[in-house]
RNA sequence: UGGGCUAUCGCCAAGCGGUAAGGCACAGCACUUUGACUGCUGCAUGCGUUGGUUCGAAUCCAACUAGCCCAG
């Protein structure tokens, strides 16, 4: 038996101080509706937007409206002067630059596919913006995401779907300390996305029917290749060998940074039927390419792991297990094969298990915990 | 040099006298807080070239060109 305890709340009233939260605004409804609400609930709120890739005079692209885009600030700002609430932006680039674009280079070099959500996530919403609002004084971080925090019997905190599945957000977040979890708030996790639109919309505010984000933020034209080779000032990984599993050449790639395991389009190869990338040699410069089927395994291993709602990943457990965050999970159980690594073992293959991705293990409701796809 | 076979979209490939299937590749869109996957749409006024037969030819005939195979 698991409860919630909308922490934050229990001692309000005890100190007769206002529990001070800071909310990362990003300029999009679900945000703004999340310092509405704790605002109800009698926080002390404030609101900040984290200046993370954007230069200041690139003020083109308004329509992106990324989570986080350019008109971010204007918006931001507007919501909370409606809002009646004390606002700042805060610079984190450096941050975000080694944590998440410098890793998200780095990965695709060798030869693995970055999730840079995650990263940002753990390291640059949740350990930067977290030191920082407590260094000001705030007990809490909050954002706009679809999804719960609960604290439960074993006394650990742990990320639950949000109560409106459509939109959960919890695979993203599965990397969050226990200490990090502890001064966050998610108000928006107990509401449907409609019901949030409908509450922003009530209060007249301008982001009511802002687009929702999608792709990566600090790549707005979605060619993630090219922004690789910018930040490598086109020092970029050489073409190669297309080959098969049985080292058939079936012809040249364009280099590995260029594909993702599971990858049909942009081979450029016409075999006959679909193929498909299996695997991406880096040592060899060889990408290995298969046909439909080659591309399950029911075996995947993780590293760099991270507990949420149980204290380990306990052997032989049957959880649900997600590869990626559209992955609608498949059961599976967890082998420890190693201090700080797991194999998974699922009762169904799963398609493009891909190392760099992150494997999300859920008991129940709760992330269990997860690592990185090896 | 004889004899035979084949030439249809970037690749593969239907078509067999009645007005150019399909797959792959490619492009665009949709989906999507990662990369992918997936779905939808588009993609040969022309069938090696030139003539001929026919109301009508990618489909029949002839010549030419190219490639392949077999003889020497």
């Amino acid at each position: 038996m698991c409860y919630v305890i909308p922490h934050g709340l229990t001692e309000y009233g005890a100190k007769s101080m206002k529990k001070k939260v800071v909310v990362g605004m990003s300029g999009g409804v679900d945000s703004s509706v999340a310092a509405y609400l704790l605002k109800e609930q009698g926080y002390d709120v404030i609101g900040v937007t984290m200046q993370i890739w954007q230069d200041e005079d690139e003020t083109a692209m308004e329509e992106n409206g990324g989570c986080c885009g350019l008109s971010a600030v204007d918006d931001a700002r507007r919501v909370a002067q409606r809002l009646e609430i004390p606002y700042y932006v805060m610079n984190f680039k450096q941050e975000f630059r080694k944590h998440v674009m410098d890793y998200f280079v780095r990965e695709y070099l060798a030869g693995r596919t970055p999730n840079p959500c995650i990263a940002c996530n753990r390291y640059v919403k949740w350990e930067s913006l977290l030191k920082r609002s407590l260094d000001i004084g705030a007990d809490y971080i909050a954002t706009g995401h679809y999804a719960r925090i609960a604290k439960l019997e074993n006394g650990r905190y742990a990320i639950a779907k949000s109560v409106t599945a459509e939109k959960d957000q919890t695979y993203a977040l599965y990397n969050l300390t226990q200490e990090q979890l502890a001064h966050t708030l998610m108000p928006v996790g107990a509401y449907h996305k409609e019901e949030i639109r409908q509450i922003a919309e009530k209060l007249g505010l301008s982001v009511a029917f802002k687009r929702d984000s999608q792709e990566i933020c600090f790549i707005p034209d979605h060619d993630y290749a090219s922004f690789i080779e910018r930040e490598l000032h086109g020092n970029v990984p050489e073409p190669g060998n297309f080959v098969t599993a049985d080292g058939e050449i079936l012809g040249r790639h364009k280099g590995i940074i260029h594909y993702t395991i599971g990858q049909r389009r942009g081979l450029g190869i016409a075999a006959g039927e679909r193929i498909f990338v299996k695997e991406i040699r880096p040592e060899t410069n060889e990408v290995v390419l298969g046909g439909p089927e080659d591309v399950f395994t029911d075996i995947v291993e993780a590293e760099q792991i991270n507990c949420m709602a149980l204290p380990r990943l306990e052997e032989n457990k049957r959880m649900l297990g997600k590869i990626r965050y559209s992955h609608k999970g498949e059961m599976c159980t967890v082998e420890k094969i190693g201090a700080d690594r797991i194999r998974c073992h699922f009762e169904k293959p799963v398609r493009a298990a891909t190392p760099g991705q992150a494997l999300v293990l859920y008991d129940g409701e709760y992330v269990a915990g997860g690592g990185i796809i090896c």
